[in-house]
DNA sequence: CAGTGTCCATACGCTATCGTATGGTTCACC
DNA sequence: GGTGAACCATACGATAGCGTATGGACACTG
């Protein structure tokens, strides 16, 4: 606790800010007295507070390109099992690094109103409905019902993510019903 | 413009900042230039800004309830066509009437930082997943099949609606294929 | 034409947040 | 043990938003 702060410190304070009172909650003074420091020190880590967000929207960006993919390409297993495995993946809650359990959420909900974290977002989705696509395509679909079928898994996959608040949902066990229906017998 | 402005007026200008700006747009003193009033007008119309916020809720939820299903209820249409149209209306931008294309999502993520709006949107989820589970029910499917594959399609209609800015995006036709898929041959 | 209610403008105090300026503390290093 | 850099606290002015208080403009009513 008498520890220095780094930047690092203060970008996952500042998602955890960012996954619980959304974008408007990215205030210095309110991080500064979540790490019970002065805002003082954020001045010195920070030039502003733009340039907290233009580093979250970096730190996240690196992080979530490769933490499950590259995992799985290395993981000796064919197209088919490698797209179980990463529904299963995508529905546990293991964005633990960035703050809280439900960054990703709130990173969509902040792109609708921020032009550059749009513009991260979207790359980051279309490399992965990319990786999904090319599983697919591996399979032996083809490239347009492979795309349509990446697009389709991955948006149901953040529609469930949303509706996990209602009673009864077990978002991983559809996913993996919708990839059934997907792959076919 | 010389016109008195009315309740509605302010709740409909609310919903303009919302989708524009986010749940930290519904300001006050922001909504009134954007009127060319001044603030004096505003509260005169509500007490303070939860009132029209929560004014803003009730007005949402009563409207989202019946536009798109009651006129389905009407029209004589066997159950399967009528998931077609559903579909097909669902992902049409007719939320004109509450100040944009894209209210839906806004108020979705205002529902993550507001539990008043949370519970709104909790109900409505659940009354169109219900509604799609009944159609499916009546074609054929088990209740539980048929509760999961509603829950599939309201995800991905989710989904495809917040992935709408990615490049060559036919949303519709994404969803009338997963459509063919659920209901199968 | 006096009275009353509706709708809005203006002015005020209060609080929160921003960014800056300045000084203090701690530690490494010579 | 003196020096300088890293790190943080405190104090300050400036701005924005909230809610209230008060009065003015206007229409309707008797």
């Amino acid at each position: 606790m008498a520890d220095k702060l780094t930047r690092t410190t203060w970008i996952k304070a500042a998602f955890t800010a960012l996954t619980a009172g959304g974008p408007q909650a990215i205030k210095a003074e309110a991080i500064a007295r979540s790490l019970n420091v002065s805002k003082g020190s954020f001045y010195w880590h920070f030039k502003d507070v733009p340039a907290l967000k233009a580093a979250m929207v970096a730190h996240w960006q690196h992080g979530a390109t490769g933490a499950i993919i590259t995992a799985l390409d290395h993981a000796n297993m064919p197209p088919r099992d490698r797209l179980y495995r990463l529904m299963e993946l995508a529905t546990s809650p293991a964005d633990a690094d960035y703050g809280g359990p439900q960054v990703e959420p709130a990173i969509r909900d902040w792109a609708r109103y921020d032009n550059r974290v749009r513009t991260a977002l979207s790359a980051i989705d279309n490399q992965r409905i990319g990786y999904v696509s090319g599983l697919l395509s591996e399979i032996g679909q083809t490239p347009k019902s492979a795309a349509q079928n990446a697009r389709i898994l991955y948006a149901a996959l953040i529609g469930l993510t949303q509706l996990s608040h209602l009673p009864d949902q077990t978002p991983q066990q559809d996913l993996l019903n919708l990839l059934d229906k997907i792959l076919g017998p």
